[in-house]
This record gives C-alpha cells, sequence and structure tokens, in this order.
DNA sequence: TCTCCTCGAGATCT
DNA sequence: CTCGAGGAGA
C-alpha cells in the first residue's frame, strides 16, 4: 500500500488564491477504482482566472465490458460510450498537473481527491502531488461542531445555496468555491474576524486537550459531611467501566470530595480502572499506581481501590 | 504545564 | 480521515 509520504497538509485557512479540484470515480476506493472525471477552476484574489476539466477513459473494464456500473452512471450522468472515445490518464493528467501547479487546492472532503490523484499521478507519470489543501468540510465541521452532517449539499443547503447538475466535476468545483466563501462569511460572523476563527481553532483543541480536575464543580448544594468522600483526595488512573472518567469526578465533588490531576502527598485514594487499552502499560501499572504504591510504603494516608470499591464508597 | 501517542466513534467521497 | 478522550513522560 502507497504511504503518500510527499502529501501536503491539510489547512484550516480561507486563502485568497487557490484551485478548486473535483473528480468522479468508478467506485470510492483508490486502490481498485478509477478516475473517470478530472476537473479544476483556477482563483486569484476571489476571481476565477480559468478552469480545466477532461473525462478519463479507464485502464480496464469490468466482466460485462463497460467501464462503469449502472450507480456511476446514475449518479454522474457519465456513460459508458461517453468514456470509450475520451482520452486516458496518460494524456490528461499531464494537463492537469500543469494546470494546478503548485497552488493551494482546495475541496470537500478534499482527502478522497488528493489520495486519487496522487497515486495515479504517481502510478502513471511518477509525479508527486505534495501541495497543501483546504477542506471545506473540516472547516464546516470545526465551525458548527454540533451538527452532525456536513456534505457538500448539506453545507449549501444550510447557506441557501442552490445545487444543481450534481456530480459533474466543473458544477461541484463551482459549488465548493461557494461553499468555501459562505463558510467564511459565517466564520467572520460568529467570531467577529476571519484570524479570531482560526485563533479560536487552535485554542479549543489545545484547551480541550485535558481535563482539568479544577474544573469541575459541583451541581449540588447541599453535602453530607459524614460521608467518607467528604474531604478526600480522589485521582482516577485507566478508564472506567461504568462511566466516563469525568462523570465519576462529578459524583466526587458532589460529595464532598476533591479531584486531583496526578498523585501526591495530598491524595488519599487512587481510583484503578481499565489500563488493557494502553500498551505502553506492560506490566498492567500505570505510572500513578506505582507512585501511589511508593507513598502507601512511605506511610502516607493513600489508598489504592477498585472502582466497585469507590462506587460503594459513594453510596454508602 | 506542555507535547506526543493511541484508540474508538462518526462521517464523507464515487 | 478527523476529532475527542485519555495517558505517558519530560
Amino acid at each position: 500500500m502507497n504511504k503518500r509520504t510527499e502529501k501536503g497538509n491539510s489547512l484550516i485557512i480561507f486563502p485568497e488564491s487557490y484551485v478548486v479540484i473535483d473528480i468522479e470515480t468508478t467506485g470510492l476506493s483508490p486502490e481498485f477504482d478509477s478516475i473517470i472525471e478530472v476537473g479544476a477552476i483556477k482563483y486569484i484574489s476571489g476571481n476565477e482566472t480559468g478552469r480545466f476539466s477532461s473525462l478519463i477513459q479507464p485502464d480496464c473494464v469490468d466482466d460485462d465490458g463497460n467501464y462503469i456500473c449502472d450507480f456511476i452512471q446514475q449518479l454522474t450522468g457519465i456513460t459508458n460510450d461517453m468514456l470509450a472515445i475520451a482520452p486516458t490518464a496518460d494524456e490528461v493528467l499531464p494537463k492537469f498537473y500543469d494546470f494546478i501547479k503548485d497552488s493551494l487546492l482546495v475541496g470537500h472532503n478534499v482527502n478522497f481527491d488528493i489520495n486519487f490523484l496522487y497515486d495515479n499521478l504517481e502510478k502513471h507519470l511518477d509525479l508527486v502531488l505534495s501541495n497543501d489543501f483546504v477542506d471545506t468540510m473540516r472547516i464546516s465541521r470545526n465551525l458548527h461542531p454540533e451538527i452532525r452532517h456536513h456534505s457538500l449539499s448539506d453545507v449549501l443547503n444550510r447557506y441557501k445555496i442552490d445545487y444543481l447538475k450534481a456530480h459533474r466535476v466543473l458544477a461541484d468545483c463551482e459549488m465548493t468555491h461557494f461553499a468555501l466563501s459562505a463558510l467564511q462569511e459565517d466564520a467572520c460572523s460568529i467570531h467577529g474576524s476571519i484570524d479570531y476563527f482560526c485563533e479560536y481553532i487552535q485554542k479549543r483543541s489545545k484547551h480541550k486537550a485535558h481535563l482539568k480536575a479544577a474544573d469541575i464543580e459541583a451541581t449540588i448544594t447541599e453535602i453530607n459531611e459524614d460521608n467518607p468522600i467528604f474531604g478526600k483526595v480522589f485521582v482516577f488512573t485507566g478508564a472506567l467501566d461504568r462511566m466516563l472518567r469525568k462523570e465519576a469526578m462529578q459524583l466526587v465533588v458532589n460529595h464532598g470530595g476533591i479531584n486531583g490531576d496526578s498523585v501526591t502527598k495530598k491524595t488519599n485514594y487512587l481510583v484503578l480502572g481499565n489500563n488493557d487499552y494502553c500498551k505502553s502499560i506492560k506490566d498492567g501499572k500505570s505510572s500513578k499506581q506505582k507512585k501511589a504504591e511508593k507513598l502507601k510504603l512511605d506511610g502516607l494516608d493513600i489508598e489504592i481501590i477498585t472502582e466497585d470499591v469507590f462506587y460503594d464508597m459513594i453510596e454508602g
């Protein structure tokens, strides 16, 4: 399998100059399917300056002597007759490669197109596709993480843009260009400016990187000071079976306990979860557990308990 | 606190 | 493929 080592980077930006690309294929797999149409539209400072498109005749036919199945014909409107007189990849791809040059590429779920093009350019022409790219689907997901679906038609619908003549390359390129513009406007209205949007994404990915124990506040006001949890410092290691760690930490604070991020001299209980999934733990003990065992030997007030014991303490 | 790693869940492309 | 959750180690 091809590793695509020279592949460019996926960027979350709103470029002023770029080339929108789209392809149609015989199926979803770059390994087993072929490109049947390739298209690109170039924009410089927001204005279209040129376009390129061509059908491509696949290298081989199926058992019935067809280039494409009924489903793809139906989807794209491209027929076997059209492909029978189309140029081959060896003729088309050099022109395409020359058209895009080193431009920043834009597409919807553009990894799909990039992977097909990368493999075909390498296989047919020994060319390397190392252009960086912008994925409008990825931008849409980052802009509206609360929304589940982000297909091209979903995005266009959201911005009240008509999606006509879908699934031909040039039409899809135009639509993706419109989607990028709409996403940019949306990002500006939500975050004030493009810079703020990009800054927001950076911060969010960093900020959400780790759950800080101190960030969890009690959701109830009356806490029973007599329960065994009260005033004790809890630390978790591994994944819990019965609930998320965040939920367990919520239980701790709601019973008057205190959460810790790591095992220290102040820690009273280390709750053991599953370490199975973590391959870097070879002897079954996390670094937190090892530290807790050492502190216990030193005579500190720390107990290592199982998940079940923890729940018993909560209920008792 | 920071960076890097692994894993599972979802979703999209034709 | 991307993202979020969670962990390890410095």
